[in-house]
DNA sequence: AGGCTTCCTTACCAGATGGTCAGGGAGGGG
DNA sequence: CCCCTCCCTGACCATCTGGTAAGGAAGCCT
């Protein structure tokens, strides 16, 4: 082969080029033909191993998601361990986010393309994120319940919290664009803003 | 003729389809050929208002711009002859930014995949909106030095009140994706934190 | 009437796109 | 040795893409 030298991983190798292609070229702005070109293979090695386009995007949007739920799983069962309160809980998830952002701004490309009501992967993303959002509302509505934490929709502020970290990686992008190097500052006012905010409508012990 | 109806108005048509297909499907994902035939034209109608694809996209960024800068200017001259503070200039502008947004939720669409790093029309929304961010960015200056402003970084500030704009885009479709209605509570509450943020940086009477 | 301009059309094209098909080389097992 | 599977490739294709060239119909002006 002489190509991509390691061996056998070109799997892995399609799929982080096509996460990076489609976060910022987007889905339709994206051609295999390019795509392999810039892996120094052929495009039919890419339909060879994902059968379409479409399957392509599906298996990178599988990838990012599984990913996300991961990382944010073990933070579950570490808060759990250590015994924290609901707040602090929120807080570690909301925090392991933005690191999961930080550390893999492509993700945030993705899930920009991946937002838009008529994208192909929209579906595939919902299929994913669905019952993670179910599954954290039925939980904050049984700690309302018990009065651990303050009563609010919990279904708007999951999606409103969702669309903030959307936000986010169009102000890195708006950032980049209007010439600002790609400081965190930002960023990271954004995570404090969404922490005040959470805190805010769920803490019992929150200020103001 | 008999396909339009009402006469000479086509290329306004036209210019409408494409601002909602933009919006929608994206650039790439837009062909002239489906615009033509949602319209029940032809495609080399729309070649012969608009030379190219591209010039297309510009007129439809063109009209858009000219619609915000004239709602802009608008409000600035009734808050001048208002003779309101600093800080309810500020708000006024905010407020028309909104309601431009709720009234035609298309141009969210449209700045959305226009805010895209290498989006065709990413040049074209900076020629009309950086002399405006300019001049925004100076009177702020200006008013910090004389005290009225509290200080802070205005350009920062001007981009994180531009991105968040655009955040609302993503939320209303994120929203609608969610199968809930295009109920405009999240819109307003996304507008009040904007308020009192900017409120926070930038008003000296401002609380907390 | 005849020419000019405006608006829209049919006919056509070169290039790119996603996708199919058959085949080739490497390695492993019989 | 042969066969089989895995990974990859060249040749090819139908379709769609934005864009060009040329012509036709309506109105306006002289």
């Amino acid at each position: 082969m002489a190509t991509t030298g390691t061996r056998g991983d070109t799997r892995e190798l399609v799929l982080d080029a096509a996460l990076a292609s489609f976060g910022t070229a987007g889905y339709d702005g994206t051609s295999l033909d390019d795509l392999a070109a810039g892996l120094g293979i052929r495009k039919q090695t890419i339909l060879y191993h994902f059968v379409s386009k479409r399957r392509l995007l599906d298996s990178v949007v599988d990838r990012c998601a599984g990913e996300l739920v991961t990382a944010l799983e073990r933070v579950l069962v570490e808060s759990r361990t250590g015994g924290g309160t609901d707040w602090e809980r929120v807080e570690a998830m909301v925090r392991e986010v933005f690191r999961l952002a930080l550390d893999q701004p492509v993700l945030l490309g993705l899930l920009r393309e991946v937002s838009r009501p008529n994208s192909p992967g929209a579906v595939r993303v919902r299929i994913h994120l669905e019952p993670l959002m179910a599954r954290a509302r039925r939980w904050m509505e049984d700690e309302m319940a018990a009065g651990r934490m303050r009563r609010t929709d919990a279904q708007l502020l999951l999606l409103s919290a969702y669309s903030t970290v959307v936000g986010v990686a169009t102000e890195i992008e708006v950032l980049r664009a209007a010439g600002v190097g790609p400081t965190l500052r930002p960023v990271v006012q954004r995570r404090g803003e969404l922490l005040r905010f959470l805190r805010r409508s769920l803490d019992p012990a929150g200020s103001l």
